[in-house]
DNA sequence: TACTGTGAATCCATTCACAGCT
DNA sequence: AGCTGTGAATGGATTCACAGTA
């Protein structure tokens, strides 16, 4: 029971590095459109514009690849979507399921994005009865009783999990049991699962988290800056509602006091810190 | 113009990595779960659990951050919420706008993980004109023309494109041009922003040819290793449809001739290549 | 000439292992 | 005794820069 890993451990699967893998579906992606322009070649320089990245790094995750290219002239479009679909296994049709059909589930049965890469929905389940039978994206919703039959009549062996984070554990254990081995959880909760089985996760609030730490530093230099620095290794009273406001003092008192006075601070504020609404959060002392 | 990096380019803001910047959100989470069952403290190894990463690895971040730990005993749970939060900036409010209110804009807008943390979403804006006045998640949709001034009012820095992949790069521009700094991007669009400005991106496929890959290679030891062996620096003929099946010749024939006869084959059958559907793919020659 | 493919150099992230504190 | 905090070691990923080739 190895817990919540993202993906598998390190191990470069047939020696393409894990980082190479992750950008494969963009280099695709590019291709792709070019492709439909009828675009015959496209140097590294182009498509690594294309895909967003640098050239060098294209040309390296290529060289896993193998050698796909013509010096003097660049890659043959058609023959890199090829090959760089077999590499992903997009030449073969996958089976997935939806599990969990609220407001994501339902816009992740209707994405366009899956089908035409070799994605096919097989199945939309949901626990709630009353949602059972609905037509959503041309497939009915079925009752999460039907899980293990469903992934095993289809041969399913990618699910992904929209439900709320207090089921997700659950399904994904029902899942594994039925011969699911891939997993994309969209539940913000970490997933156990036996080895063998990949998980990947999408939070959302999570890349919001992180550009709001980028943002913060960047309008930060004015009032922040200071505060930050001098709060260093203890953290700057109480922001935003600056009662003592004693940031000036250059870090003399000993951190213990510091960070005492903070945690009372804190403690007195209680402001969010539920994850999902209103929150009791009664600590004791 | 730089084009569309996925966040500032490795400048570890303030000494903070990327990497651990990327993991603060995770542990946030589990510490907030542990803050409502009013745990006190926790130790490296129980959160790193919690998290789902490594003990070390926690540990090592956390020092990015200060000495927030006692020796002995562990993190005290509401202290280091307060100070993850801060350090993530989400001590203050963060007014988003949505663009693009379709299935996916839709669940973002109703998604409850962005309120609890810090992230207030301001205004939900669509181009189609039958769309607004529609009241979504609580909020009327409002027209794209409107864009400028919503985001000058509500002083937004932080924008979502869930458009589709034709109108992210337009919108892009208009919110950069209205004081946009950060945007997370669900359309799957390079998106080419000017220095300064953070993208981040989410692609729902993307995430799923990733399982996909490591998915053929769990069942793929049976009939494919082989294939794929000899294939190394060509490509299996034509696999799922095997046509000449010269697979069992160990790469004797040059590189040339075996890189055209795949061109050939692929050229043949074009079957799935186009990214959301038909796709005309004429290729000369 | 114009490009790819790739060793070598560099940079970043993870892990180890233990000194230091409570 | 039990845990954090962190230098040092390792391992991956990116970038450089150029040899090789159509």
């Amino acid at each position: 029971m190895a817990t919540g890993r993202t993906h598998r451990p390190a191990s470069r699967s047939r020696g393409i590095p894990e980082a190479t893998v992750a950008r494969l579906p963009l280099y695709l992606r590019a291709l792709t459109a070019l492709s439909e322009r009828s675009v015959p070649t496209v140097s590294s320089e182009e498509l690594a514009a294309a895909a967003g990245v640098n050239s060098a790094k294209l040309r390296k995750d290529f060289s896993y690849l193998g050698s796909y290219g013509t010096r003097g002239v660049g890659y043959d479009v058609e023959y890199l979507v090829y090959q760089i679909s077999r590499e992903l296994g997009l030449t073969q049709d996958w089976p997935v399921v939806i599990v969990g059909i609220g407001n994501l589930g339902h816009a992740l049965a209707n994405y366009g994005g899956f089908a035409s890469r070799g994605f096919r929905v097989a199945a939309l389940i949901d626990a709630d009865p009353s949602a059972t039978g609905k037509i959503t994206a041309g497939l009915p919703v079925r009752h999460t009783d039907e899980l293990e039959t469903i992934i095993r009549e289809n041969q399913v062996s990618i699910g992904v999990i929209a439900t709320p984070a207090g089921a997700a554990q659950e399904v994904c254990e029902r899942l594994v049991a039925a011969g699911v081995t891939s997993i994309l959880n969209f539940a913000p909760t970490v997933l156990s699962v036996p080895d063998g089985v990949d998980v990947r996760k999408v939070d959302l609030s999570i890349e919001l988290q992180i550009l709001a730490f980028h943002e913060q530093r960047k309008s930060g230099e004015e009032a922040l800056a200071a505060a930050a620095e001098a709060a260093d290794a203890d953290g700057p009273g109480t922001r935003g509602k600056p009662e003592k406001s004693q940031k000036a003092t250059p870090l003399a008192a000993p951190a213990k006091a510091a960070k005492a006075a903070v945690k009372a601070a804190v403690a007195r504020k209680t402001g969010r810190s539920g994850p999902d609404g209103e929150v009791p959060a009664v600590m004791p002392a």
